[in-house]
Parts: structure tokens; sequence; C-alpha cells
DNA sequence: ACCTGAACACCGTTCAAGT
DNA sequence: ACCTGAACACCGTTCAAGT
């Protein structure tokens, strides 16, 4: 049968690529993932990779779609904005250098993202509708503002570029994650309709 | 005399080399900004640079520097928060990829920078001592997002790799960056010293 | 349909050697 | 003191040719 799937299995395909590509972000870093690192570690050229993505970017782009977990996800049972906002930022810092990839290949995309949906969910009682997507975005911006800085440091301190104790760094930036939020969100909704106790 | 400056000009300084890179990121961006651009563009080779700057990272960290104002000018003459964050996200906007180069670079330093002095100064009369740095590292990271999300959107714009208009994405980036720093600043001086009523 | 081989036009950095 | 020349170990991408 000439028309039958798996007849000829070949060497890698998208799925593969991507899982790779996510593998050598997670040990060594964004540094690290090149198309010619990625085809070596696959056992194949690297001209085989572009049969399958059309360039790097897209590549990159598809690595950030598996960074941000989908809308429900992120919503959970308290659909609070904001702990989907701390979802999304867990999503990131669990991949090394994830800010990074999801700030400079999904921002295209990042008012149709998942995190933007989930958002903008979360947002529906206390947000008025048409400012719902401009507070959204305001928000996205701060939680990948506050991971890039961190997530920067944390690359810094490991090149020993920098001297620094990490657990401490990363203490700190959560202080100033819980911080940052908590303002944000009381200052948009601070005409909320029941007096909700901080967590 | 042997000791005498100037006897023999050289042919690059390590502030040519900075204000030239300078120059390439405005032109043409950050991916643009080579070692051996910079050299062919000084009429030297690319080595001679590493006698004036060690790597490329410290070179970035100089252009950074040159690219955040002094905290004087970022206080300006009201010695507000909210205008030391617009002229700080101004001055990031003033180059291309102005955000990233100061993001990824300047991150190490960022608590020390001019920016978090101004920042924190501006914070004074409203914020607690203890939690100054804490509110200024905050503000800081969400203007460092909201700028890099518009200028990464431009640079794919530039690039044909997203269709849009480029004013009406700065128009939207504006919104979002004053709803979003209206409401950090409100949130975190809800405290105020008159008499506010409360819920 | 999927991959190889070879090439093109680049990178950052080092280091002996020149002046 | 400052720069050249040459090398090393890399990049992303294209494209004819193979199977």
């Amino acid at each position: 049968m000439p028309s039958e799937r798996n007849s000829r299995v070949s060497r890698v395909d998208r799925d593969a690529i991507v899982a790779t590509a996510l593998r050598i972000l997670d040990d060594f870093g964004l540094a690290d993932v090149s198309m010619r690192r990625l085809a070596s570690e696959l056992g194949v050229q690297p001209s085989a990779l572009y049969w399958h993505v059309s360039n790097k970017q897209e590549l990159l782009a598809a690595v950030a779609d598996q960074i941000v977990p989908p809308a429900p996800v992120l919503l959970g049972e308290d659909l609070s904005a904001a702990s989907v906002a701390r979802r999304l930022r867990s999503a990131l810092l669990t991949h090394r250098d994830g800010a990074e990839v999801v700030l400079s290949t999904y921002a295209l995309s990042l008012g149709t993202s998942p995190a933007a949906a989930a958002l903008q969910a979360a947002l529906r009682p206390a947000v008025a509708a048409e400012l719902r997507p401009t507070v959204a975005a305001a928000v996205l911006q701060f939680v990948l503002g506050n991971a890039s800085v961190l997530q920067q440091r944390l690359t810094a301190v490991r090149f020993g570029a920098l001297s620094g104790d990490e657990q401490v760094m990363t203490a700190a930036s959560d202080a100033e994650f819980r911080v940052g939020l908590d303002a944000l969100l009381a200052g948009v909704t601070r005409r909320a309709d029941p007096p909700t106790a901080r967590s």
C-alpha cells in the first residue's frame, strides 16, 4: 500500500524538534538552542530541520507555545486574576530563559494568547469590558518584565558574570512580584464589590 | 617627550566604539550590532576592539548606560514617580531595541541604576523606606516589560513578520502603560497621609 | 516525502606578530 | 600602546542532488 501512513517513519518530525529544543533550553539555556546543535542531537543534518520548520523563529514560537499553559490551566479553580498571573510566572520560571523566549517570539500574538484570554476572563467581574484587554496587557507586561529580569540575573550568576546567591535573588524577585501584582490589581479593581482579604 | 598625550592618536577609543554601536542600534537594530560590523564601520580589524573593551557584553552595558539618563534628568522638575517612569520609558523607546539592551545587559545592576535611584527618591513621601527598593523594582519591571513588548512588535512589523500599523501599536502600548502605571502607583500609595475614605 | 552534502555569508574571541 | 593577520569554533539558511 503506497498511501499507508507509517510505512517509512521519518527520523525526525516537528514534535521531536520542538521537544528537543525545549530540553536544550532547560539544560543549557537559550544561547545553546541552535539549529546545528539541535540537528546533531537528533542525529540529522541541520538542513533536514528546514523540511519540518520554516525557520528558527517559527521553531521558538512553537517552544513558547509549550511554555505557556492553556487558558483553563492558567485559570485553575479560583479564577482570580492574581492566581492567573502567578501561574503564568511559574510557567515562565519553570524553563530556563522561559520569559525571554515568550517575550521575544510570542509578543506578536500576546493579545490573543491563552495568557491574555485567561487574564481577561479572570478580570471579568471587576473591570469594565472595554478596559479588559488593556488591563490584561499591562498585567502580562509586568509578569514578563519581572520574570525576565530575574532570569537574566540567574543567567549572569551561572556564567560567573555576577556574584550573588540564586536563592536570595529569587526571593527578592518573588517579593517584588507580590508587591507589584497586589498594587496593580488593587489599583485596577479599587471600586471592587466585596471586601477582599489579601493572601 | 615620550610621555606626551596625543603624540600619536589612536584610530579608535572606547567612546567612539560605544557611540558607533549606539548609531548602528538606532539605524538597524540590535541584531546588526556585531563586533565585526562595528570594526568595519570604524575602519579597523575586529580584534582591535578588544584592546578597548573586554567583550561584547561589556560593550552593550556601556551602550545601556548611554540609553538610561542619569537620575537628575529622570527626576526632572516635578519629582513624581509617575514622571520618572514615563521619562525612563521615553528614553528606552528613543533607541531601537533600547528596552532589550537595557533589560538583558543592565539587569544585573538594575537595583543600583540611576533609574532605581530616581524612582526611590520619587517614592520617598508615599512609600515606607524599607519597602521602597521593592516597589521601585516592580515599577522598573513593568516599564521594561511594556517597552520590550512594544519594541518587539515594532521589529516584527518592520521585518514583515507581522502585519500591523506602527502608530496603532504605539498608541495601544501607550494606553496599556498609562493604565498599568496609574494602577500600580495608586495601589502602592493607597495608605496615603491625608485621611482617605476607605471601603 | 524526506534527507544529505556542500556551500554562502556571517558570528565572537584569541593571540602571536608587527609598529 | 595599539593594531594587524590569521586562525578557531561556531552561527542560520539555501538548494541541488540523492533515496
